[in-house]
DNA sequence: ACTACCAATTTGGTAAGACCAGTTCGGAGG
DNA sequence: CCTCCGAACTGGTCTTACCAAATTGGTAGT
């Protein structure tokens, strides 16, 4: 028995060690896991704390327990939850570069749409929300600050205004499973006007109640993004 | 200190015990929950298992934990992930009327959109498989049987074959929550027929590479399914 | 009356040990 | 070679215990 063992920070998060280990050990969906036991005592964990990373796994269909049988493997490209790369990005595990791609590319998807509908919707008090956040934008830029946050609070916010609120659960997984790309993005003080610029079209197509004007600026704005995206993992695959 | 007993099955799923026992007390975000200690001893189980249950209402953002203070409520509508819905359908605990016509909007949105890129971008190997799915529904409409999960097979398969994984996990969700629905559906053996003629429309618009044709079939399938929901709804409002 | 401080209580986090009821699997017996 | 049975293993659960940090309440000092 190999015991690996906790460094620092690592001890207060099994699910951080329990990924990387599945993994590590390249097993195919189907396969079982070592028993909790043997978990328990590979991490130096108690199984009490084995069992709690394991429900979590499990509903998050990473992971299928079988009682009195063992811990199996879940097909994870066809079954596997979104909240599960939510939770990756939160413990600090990156994305693949698939993975960025294919997040990149729905979440233009979903925001095109639900800008369509929010300029069909909007009510007099979404407008007002957007403008608190743009002008709240304005101030951190004012002050050198980095707007990740409220960036995502008027994205967000444009979501929240189509009244759909399974709509905004489902893009708010994809913000925060890119929080820190979005803070790395702002890092550079040149973007956030042009973005602020981008933001306020939006609003104003917005408010208008003209979707297809709100549309074109969403997907303008991504777009932008996107290709930001895409040239970063093009160098990362260059080896910079 | 009044014990709440477990009712058979009950007793399984503690999870399924505590998010009606939070709804029932009206807790509003930010309201704290009684101790795990206190919990342990209202639902006659141990410590362990109420902070197993704890873990993934945590994950799911449900609830929030806070080391030597206590367990807090967060506001679901604003942060709450899409996969505590499809806990809370699994469990059986039906959706309300208001998050079923989100889920079944949205659904569409998604399906609208995916069904478009998969004309764009289907390979051979994506064409056979919804052949094969479509041979398959043939089969159990032939034998009476009930085709909600080759229905869901052929539309997860639509979605697959944008190659875009990600896109298969969110639309995957939905179909995971709505289940138990779409059995009720095709439970009307006639519905099936006509569903598969839509299913034959949307094969082959993007077989043929069309995503505007694909796009209009798929739309107007789901919204022949969405009027038969809302009829529903209707009916139980009015107390049928 | 107000403040600063300290100690007891409460909280979540973790560990260790035990028992149960099914599953699994290998060896004994045919 | 097959069948059957029992021992070992596995997840599910409960109990007990201890820790460290936060909270709380009262007390002593101003």
């Amino acid at each position: 028995m190999i015991a690996i063992p906790a460094t620092g920070d690592e001890r207060a998060n099994l699910i951080g060690r329990l990924l990387p280990f599945i993994a590590h050990r390249r097993l195919e969906p189907g396969d079982r896991l070592p028993s909790e036991r043997e978990l328990a005592e590979r991490f130096g964990a108690s199984r009490g704390a084995v069992r709690e990373a394991l429900a979590v796994l499990e509903a998050l269909r990473v992971v299928e327990r079988r009682p009195n049988s063992g811990i199996y493997l879940r097909p994870v490209d066809r079954h596997g939850s979104i909240e599960a790369i939510v939770l990756q990005a939160e413990l600090g595990i990156p994305l693949t570069e698939a993975e960025v791609r294919e997040v990149v590319e729905l979440r233009r998807i979903l925001e095109m749409q639900a800008v369509r509908l929010a300029a069909e919707r909007r009510r007099t008090e979404d407008v007002q929300r957007l403008d608190e956040i743009l002008a709240r934008t304005d101030a951190v830029i004012a002050a050198a600050g980095n707007p990740a946050d409220e960036d995502a609070a008027f994205h967000l916010a444009m979501v929240e205004a189509t009244g759909n609120h399974v709509f905004l659960r489902v893009v708010n997984a994809f913000y925060l499973m890119s929080r820190n790309r979005r803070r790395a993005y702002f890092a550079d003080g040149s973007r956030a006007p042009l973005s602020q610029r981008q933001h306020r079209a939006m609003r104003d197509a917005v408010a208008a109640g003209d979707p297809d004007a709100a549309e074109v600026a969403m997907g303008g704005h991504l777009r932008g993004v996107e290709s930001y995206w895409m040239e970063l993992l093009e160098k990362r695959a260059r080896g910079d």
